[in-house]
DNA sequence: CTGTTAATGCAACATCAGATGCGTTAGTGT
DNA sequence: ACACTAACGCATCTGATGTTGCATTAACAG
């Protein structure tokens, strides 16, 4: 059972099959709930037998695991440069309920395939480090300019992890300004 | 598909058959990782026959959903009364840790069957409300003694949300430092 | 105590997940 | 260009899930 889907001849053919499946997981997300989705609809849609989506990923987790660190980091709002780290950061959390919003409560497609692969055990550590890198612009650039204290793990801790668990336990949207109220924290903290 | 186990006779037969199924599911959880529990071992076990599981729970996300709302306040750690707010709150923290910590990282029975009912839409708000309330218990001694200002929510938000998220991401066990990072955390913020 | 019927037990069925043996295709090193 | 073999496609099989019709049991109202 592989954690990701590695290979040993990755160009060519096994690169096409993998796109080709990802690609066609993502589509059926938009249309209907993850567990609803089947790999037999999957194999179908994407041409690739489904014993091959077995072998490779070990069902739809594995296949959720590797989508959701795929397109994890492209789908992921830029944190924006705006001179002010306050205003940068009310941005970029704004953006991430928005991207939750855009979906039926507690349905969005990221933070389910990102809850199945890591209940799973397929989603390395890697990928939350990776979060964390993008974070850690804002804040070189805010310490640059001699602002910020607080590293990027505390800025998941204080701000990205309470959205994500507002997104997951409430049947309702994530209110806009969470973000504002977490990011004054954040930076109440910072200050000292 | 009902959302709880509701049926209209809710007396003897079926109060035992339910709590047939849950004992046989918590029994199960203790001796392996929750998806590799079948809805035939619960039946075998319990007594329950496996039609009834489905027919009652729709199957064991459900199970495990009504699992998760009837365990969860008793198992949940007591707030402690030691008559400052910052030691009751590490003691507390520390439990809440402690259980986490009691199975193989992010194999939480507790945490994987919220996880599961959640993402099948079967826990409703009330059982983190409930949540809440004993959190309550602890601010509204402290605010008694002039202490805290911050709701249940935030402590929530601050604490709880953070250690739940260390025990999910991250493949080792929860430091138990982190309580006491998180307590501070908060009583910095309840200071002003 | 008695009748009604909700809830369960039982059995059969359809569907899906997951695994496997084997032939075929195509990526990669030489 | 060629040979080697990883990766894939195909067919098949086992076991789990989820559903349904029908008989049986027992909760609860009168």
């Amino acid at each position: 059972m592989p954690i990701d889907s590695v290979t040993e001849r990755m160009g060519g053919r096994s690169a096409r099959v993998r796109e080709a499946a990802l690609a066609a997981v993502a589509a059926l997300m938009t249309e209907k709930p993850l567990d609803e989705i089947t790999a037999a609809e999957v194999a179908e849609r994407s041409g690739v037998n489904r014993s091959t989506l077995h072998r490779r990923w070990g069902g739809m987790p594995g296949l959720l695991a590797d989508l959701a660190i795929d397109r994890l980091n492209d789908e992921s709002p830029t944190p924006p440069d705006a001179g002010d780290l306050r205003a940068e950061l009310r941005v970029w959390a704004r953006e991430v309920i928005a991207t939750l919003n855009a979906h039926e409560p507690g349905r969005s497609p990221f933070l389910s395939a990102l809850l199945v692969g890591v209940r799973s055990g397929r989603i390395p550590a890697e990928l939350w480090q990776g979060r964390l890198r993008v974070l850690q612009v804002m804040l070189d650039r805010a310490a640059a300019r001699g602002e910020a204290v607080l590293s990027a793990g505390d800025l998941a801790e204080i701000v990205l992890v309470p959205i994500y668990a507002a997104a997951l336990l409430s049947p309702d949207p994530v209110p806009a300004d969470l973000a504002d109220r977490l990011v004054d924290r954040f930076l109440t903290l910072a200050r000292g």
